[in-house]
Order: structure tokens, then sequence, then C-alpha cells
RNA sequence: GGGCGAGUGGUGGAAUGGUAGACACGUUGGACUCAAAAUCCAAUGCUGGCAACAGCGUGAGAGUUCAAGUCUCUCCUCGCCCACCA
């Protein structure tokens, strides 16, 4: 017998594998469908951190094939967006060539792991065949009006010179390089991801989706869902009205006061009669230049101006207030304008201490069922709900009751209607930058905004000298005047292309469906192949993606599946986040701190089998661990005992009961565990294995067998050398997932414990279904149980079946 | 401020309400060796004891139960996400 030598058996079945195409077993029935979220090829190559969620899927992959379904396991390359351009900007290479480059590099190091990837499928979103369709799909939206041109202000990074989706932020500042993001108002491309709110809400509570709690909530809090009314308060002694929208319309009796935000259109209307315009126009000038980081900073006070010489009239006591334009009201969110009840809101509470507004309460709570508005001092707004006070007709009623007639009230007068919030903003789709997808549009002079006809797709990113971004808010296409100047398409005069391009997250929003079918010429996806392979059936990545990626991706799939292009409603099944790999410091993996592990180094040192294993065993798969080397050792130690275990296996006899109940107990664990992605006890218990069978001298050849097809998903290349050295002809993975025998799994005795008062006195070994009278006898013999008993009486005893004995004494 | 999740040996972690610490790393002792590495054997939660054994023990406190790491309540700490959304 030769030693364990990882490098040569898995350089060799690599090579084997691919060249018989041992993982494309399309034809089959039953499909799997499994998938990664695909990674930009950065420069910085892999780190261990980046193959955890691979190696979880790779496994599924096996096993699944194993167990006789066709698996689609693809991986492919977001190689579009802001990392690789900026990646090449630094190296001042162009980034097609970067990515090209660091996609060879990312391949070579994914092939030393030993996946089960279909190369044959491999997709770039930087590939005009590829983002021709994304063209083509975002053409499908515009002409159905869900992608229009804006001019509102928008998320301008001065550092990266780009506009940014609300998605993109983290705190106010660029998620991406931290600058203070500021509010710059230009011409922009935007998606009415509002329009499918309701449905990417709705769907999530699908029973069929099976997705983290945590990600279902953040993705509900990110769409914001709120139901109100929207109210409208006329401007005294003027033809203008103030529509505000609320959510607690019961508490409209204690409202002091209106606030409109700096941008309300309201300002200019009225502009002749505000007696204070030249303060008025500076408040907004000031607050015009905040950032959305400084203007929503918490600890910030408040700050506003009185827009003098006029009021507005609350509808329900026709009662006058002031109005003021303050920026802690949003101009984009709403009607961009509130009722300020300062009781009942700890806002407008805050805003009127400062102004010195009057504060009126109108909610008490169910407590306090008088009236507290003699109070002297109200040191709080009471937010909740409760029951009405001061409220006219409406006093008494508690606040649900009141929202509902009030509501019928002011829609029956026409001063109201119902209205649905969402936080969620249309997603701002154009970036100004060189490295993505060309908007596939043209702006004629006389035609207006043309699309590119769909024959003409793609339309290819030109070549360009300089890609870096300019701060015109323009992208550097701009500049090619060859490029740009185009002949219309409807009328054949002079036009320009649109110069803009799509945001990095455009092309993962489909890429999913692409695998399916990746050299179609003809459509995105061929329909029957769609209807056969989707949705995914488990989807694996980062939690971080939960606001982004797994929402456009939602939006985009509803939008296909509305102009019949795909056959389900949602395109990922189940979803699972992976933990991250942090370094031995406890800090994220980063060229920065000099703490990253290259995988290349392990599989190196102990082999891509022993890494594997050492990935899966850590600890659960979603949670966060921090990386071991010496922790690979001992997955190593474990595959050089596997390696020995051929010196024992033969066919002359058969395993003892012990052994035989142990490898069926094995396979139930391993095939439970690997469908819950609990691979870390999927692992231990195949060390049990071993670890038992070591004390033997003799294994069957069948348990032998069945081991290795349990060890094969996580350790491939180790299991396929044993398996063929047995003389097989096939690979290991063409063979058969094993099956347990329940009957098998129960041995023959069991352990019982013994307690006296809950706690363990003694262990007996008894015949599996030993009844009550049975066991009580043999325990009371038990001399530790006597002396645990001595002078006392047995007042109740417990008996569970081959488990447990309580007797309970005093 | 809101939401979600987590606190178990020296370390990573395991445990359908039923033997807490599986499995692994590390450590200690021993075998093998001229020596080392590798490998093998043994021990390894804490306290007391030569030992048999006893007591204590899953962030803190209470509760339910014959029995709680697990269920309920209160509190503490940490992590992640969101955050002036009316």
């Amino acid at each position: 017998m030769k030693t364990y030598q990882p490098k040569s058996i898995e350089a060799k079945w690599q090579k084997e594998w691919e060249k018989i195409g041992v993982y494309r077993q399309y034809a089959r029935k039953k499909k799997f469908y499994v998938l990664d979220m695909f990674p930009y090829p950065s420069g910085a190559g892999l780190h261990v951190g980046h193959p955890k969620g691979y190696i979880a899927t790779d496994v599924l992959a096996r096993m699944k094939q194993l167990q006789g379904y066709g698996v689609l396991h693809p991986m492919g390359w977001d190689a579009f967006g802001l990392p690789a351009e900026q990646y090449a900007i630094k190296n001042k290479i162009h980034p097609e060539i970067a990515v090209k480059k660091n996609v060879a590099m990312f391949k070579k190091q994914l092939q030393k792991i030993g996946f089960t990837y279909d190369w044959e499928r491999e997709i770039s979103t930087t590939d005009p065949k590829y983002y021709k369709w994304t063209q083509w799909i975002f053409l499908q939206m515009w002409k159905k009006g869900l992608a229009y041109e804006s001019y509102e202000p928008i998320n301008w990074c001065p550092s990266c010179k780009t506009g940014l989706a609300n998605e993109d932020l983290e705190q106010g500042k660029c998620e991406r390089c931290g600058s203070i993001v500021e509010k710059r108002p230009m011409r922009q491309w935007v998606l009415r991801m509002t329009k499918y709110a309701d449905r990417l809400l709705k769907d999530l509570d699908s029973r069929k989706l099976d997705w983290s709690e945590s990600i279902k909530e953040q993705q509900r809090n990110w769409i914001g869902r709120s139901e109100g009314v929207e109210v409208t308060f006329p401007v005294a002694k003027t033809e203008e009205e103030i529509r505000v929208f609320t959510t607690r319309v019961d508490t409209i009796f204690g409202c002091t006061y209106v606030v409109v935000a700096p941008e309300h259109a309201l300002i200019r209307s009225l502009e002749s009669k505000i007696t204070n315009l030249g303060e008025v126009k500076k408040y907004i000038k000031k607050s015009a230049g905040k950032s959305d980081m400084e203007r929503t900073e918490l600890t910030k006070e408040k700050t506003g101006v009185k827009l003098e010489g006029m009021e507005a009239v609350n509808p329900f006591n026709g009662e006058k207030v002031p109005i003021f334009v303050a920026d802690y009201v949003l101009g984009a969110y709403g009607t961009g304008a509130v009722m300020a009840v300062p009781a009942h809101d700890e806002r407008d509470f805050e805003f009127a201490k400062k102004y010195y507004l009057p504060i009126r309460e109108v909610v008490a709570s169910g407590k306090q069922a008088v009236s507290n508005k003699y109070q002297e001092k109200i040191k709080e707004a009471f937010i909740e709900d409760g029951i009405l006070i001061d409220s006219g007709e409406f006093s008494g009623l508690t606040s649900a009751e009141a929202r509902d007639k009030m509501t019928a009230w002011l829609v029956k007068e026409k001063l109201g209607e119902k209205k649905v919030n969402y936080k969620m903003r249309d997603w701002t789709f154009s970036r100004q930058r060189y490295w993505g997808e060309p908007i596939p549009l043209i702006h004629c002079e006389k035609c207006g905004v043309v699309p590119v006809p769909e024959k003409e797709l793609p339309v290819k990113l030109p070549k360009v000298k300089s890609y870096e971004p300019t701060d015109t808010g323009e992208s550097p296409l701009a500049n090619i005047a060859k490029w740009v100047n185009v002949k219309c398409p409807k009328c054949k005069g002079q036009a320009k292309r649109e110069t803009n391009t799509m945001p990095q997250w455009a092309g993962s929003c489909w890429y999913y469906l692409r695998f399916i079918d990746p050299k179609n010429r003809k459509a995105l996806v061929d329909k029957k192949k769609e209807k056969k392979m989707m949705p995914v059936d488990v989807y694996v990545g980062g939690t971080e993606h939960a606001t982004r990626h797994l929402l456009y991706a939602r939006f985009w799939h509803k939008f296909l599946y509305d102009i019949r292009a795909v056959s389900g409603q949602e395109p990922f099944m189940k979803l699972v986040n992976q933990g991250l790999i942090l370094a031995s410091d406890g800090r994220k993996m980063s060229k920065r701190w000099g703490n990253v592990i290259n995988p290349d180094d392990m599989v190196a040192q102990f082999g891509a089998d022993a890494f594997r294993l050492y990935e899966m065993f850590m600890g659960p798969f979603v949670q966060s661990i921090a990386w071991n080397t010496d922790g690979v050792v001992g997955t190593r130690r474990f595959l050089e005992k596997v390696w020995k275990l051929q010196a024992k296996a033969s066919s002359t006899k058969g395993d003892n009961k012990v052994i035989e109940s142990l490898l069926h107990q094995t396979i139930k664990k391993v095939t439970e565990d690997i469908e819950e992605f609990k691979f870390n006890t999927a692992i231990s218990a195949l060390m049990i294995f071993v670890n038992a069978v070591e004390k033997e001298n003799h294994l069957s050849l069948i348990a032998y067998r069945t081991f290795l097809i349990l060890l094969s998903p996580f350790a491939p290349h180790i299991s396929e050398e044993l398996w063929r050295a047995l003389g097989n002809k096939r690979s290991i993975f063409l063979a058969e997932w094993p099956r347990w025998d329940k009957k098998k799994i129960v041995s023959e005795t069991m352990n019982i414990v013994v307690q006296v008062n809950g706690k363990l006195r003694a262990i007996l070994n008894v015949e599996a279904g030993s009844d009550e009278e049975f066991v009580k006898s043999l325990a009371l013999q038990d001399e530790k149980v006597k002396t645990h008993l001595a002078g006392k009486n047995i007042r109740k005893v417990i008996y569970i079946q081959d488990r447990i004995l309580n007797l309970v004494v005093g």
C-alpha cells in the first residue's frame, strides 16, 4: 500500500472527471439546481473565505447526483462595475484585460479545490453575448414604462464620481469607498421597482420560500410598507393646499403646526405670500448643500424656519396652524409634508420644544381614562395607541376605531384618502462610469428617446483611451464622438446615444437563467429548458446581499414572469447564507490587515480534500468563525486514517452487529445533515465511524464501499482513488447513494440512564425494549443507586423505555 | 431607537426537555527513535481527595417540570442589519 499523496491523486482525478464529463447528467429525469452567488473576479484573488459556500454547494451537488438527480451546478463571473473598474484604473490596465486576467486566476484557484462546476456553461456579465440580453431586458422594461428618465436629486459619490442607488449606501456613505454622499440633481434612468413593492413583500410569505427569517425581515423593512391617510390642509386665504401623509390620523386634533420639506413645491408657488422669503430661501439653500448623512444625523438638533404670512387649516376643526419648512421632513417620502403632533410623535415633540410650539395631548393611555390635559409639564411624547380625548365627536374612541371613522369622514368630505407608502425607492439605474452595460437607448431631437432596435443588440461598450470617471455627470463614453453620434432608428436624423451605463447589479439580476441555456442566441433562455430547471432549488451566498442583489433579482424575475419570459414568480426557493471565515485575529480577512490565507497554500500543504473537509468541519455553516490552520491538520489526519482503512477491507466476512448498526446510523446522519447544511456534524459522524472501525481488525467490503460513497461529497479525490483501487471501472460519482435500514440502526442492547432525584447514578446496559419492572429491579441492585436510596422512600418512578429511569425519593 | 441572532472547557464546537462537553484542535504523560518529526496508547470542565467517590458546572436571576444548555419571564453582554420613512 502506497502512502496517501493528495497532490498526484487530486490532479489525476480532476483531469479525468473533466474528460468524461462526470457531472453533466442533465438527461436524468429529476433535476436539482444548486447555485452559488457568482463572484467579482477581483485582483486580489481568492482567500480561504470565498470557497466556503462553494464547497457547501459542491457537497450538496455531489450527494444529489449520487441520489440520481441531474444536477446543475454552474459558475460564472460578475465582472462589471466599480470594483473591477477601480482595480483597472489603479493598475493602469484596461478593465477588459484586467477582468480576463483575474478570471483566469480565480478559475485556476477554484479548479484546484475540485468542484463539480460545469465549465462549459461558464458565463461572464461582461461578455457582449451575455449583456446583449441584459440590455434586452432593460428595453422590455422601457417599453412597459418601467424604466423612466428622472431629474430628481440623487445620491452622488464625489469620490467614485457617479450616482448611486439607495441600496448602495451604508449609513449615508458610499458603500464602496466610504465617502459621504451628496445630493445632486441630474438626469438619470430609474427603474420603477416600487410598482412591484407589494408583490415583493407578499411573496416573501409564500410557504415555498425557504429563506431565513432574518433575510426576509430585512427585505420587509427595506420595502417598508406603511398604511395611512393623505389629508388635505388648505392654506388659508389662498387656492393652495398641503397634502400630508400620516399613519396616525387619530392624533389630528393634536396637530399644532404643519411642516414641509425644503424641496416642497408649495414654497415656490407661494413665494409672493411669504413675508420672510429671504430667511426661508437661505434655509433651503443651506439644507440643500447638506448631505443626507448630515441631514439625518440623529444627534443633530432639528432646525426649521416658519413661513411667515400664511397658515394651514386643519380640516377636522378648522383650526389655523403655522407652517414650517424643516429638513427633518424628507422630500422624497410620502407627500414631502407632515402634520406635526408634538404630543404623540417624538420628532415633532423635539421640534416643538425648541421653537416653543404648543403641545396638545389628544390620546390618553388606556390606564388614564381621564383627560390629562392639565398636567403641567409633558416630559415625552406618548406615541402608542390609546383613547382619544379633546377630539370633538371622536373623543372616547380607541385609536384604531378613530382611524377608521376619521378616514371614512375624510373620504366622504373629499378631504383625504387611504394611501400606502413605501420606504423603498425606485432604483436609480444609471451610472456615470465606463465599465458597465451601455443603456441601449438613443436620444433624438425630433423623436425623443428611441430604443435601439433589438436586432442591433448588443450595444457594445466601445474601446476608449481614458476610462476614468469625469466629474461632469456624464460617463467617459460621452467623449467618444464616433460612438455617441448615430442616426435615429426612427427618423434617420442626427441623434446621440445614451452614455450612462448600468449599475454593477444589473448583470446579476438574471444570470441564474442564463446558466440553463448559456449559448442561446435567440432568447435569454429557452422556455422549455427554463421550465425544466427553474427555480433554483438551493441558493448559497453571503447575507450582505439581502437588500440589493436578492431584491433586485426578485424584481426582475417578477417582471420576466409578467412578460412571460419565465414560468415562475420567484427565482430562489431555498436560500442559505454562509457565515464569514474570519482571520485568526478575529478580523475580516483583508490585504489591509495582512491576515489573508490563500487556499492555494492550504491545498498545496494539506491537499484539497483535507481543506474541503476542514472548511465544512469548522462549525455551523451559517456562523462566522475564525480560521485556524491547525484545524486542517485534524482533517488531514482523518484522511490518513481513511487511507489505511483499505488494508482492513475484505469480502471474506461480514461485520459485527455494532459496526453494522453504526454504519446505518452514519448513513442516516450524513444524508440528513447534508440536506440541512449541518456539514460539521456529518463529518463528525464519519470520524466516529472510522474511529470505531480502527479498533476492529476487519471491515466488510460492502461497508467500506458504503463509507467511501458517504465520504465522497466532502473528499471527492481520495474517495475516487480508493473506489477505483477496489477495481471499479466507473466513477464513484456514478454510483448510488446508500439508504439506511431502520431495523439495523436499533442495536440489541440499550444504555438506560438511572437517575435518583434527577441526578445520574448509574448506567444499565439492558436488552432493547425492556420494561419498567425489569429495569427498576436491576437498578435497585446497583450499589451506587442503593447508597443514594438508603433510608429514603421511593415516591415516584419515571420510566422512558430505552432511555431513562428516574427514581424520585424523599 | 427598532429588528434579527448569539452567549457552553484552554480553543472551534456537539447535544428530538432525558448521560452536558460528541467530534476535532491544543496540552500533559507514555511507547517507538541515537534524536526529531510522523504515528500509536493514556489522561484532559472545575473544586476536594492517594483513591473509590462527592460536590459544583452551559452570561446573571427567577419560574414551569420527576428532569432545563434546551421552555417562560426579567436583566446583562456581544454580533449583524436598519434607522428623522411621519
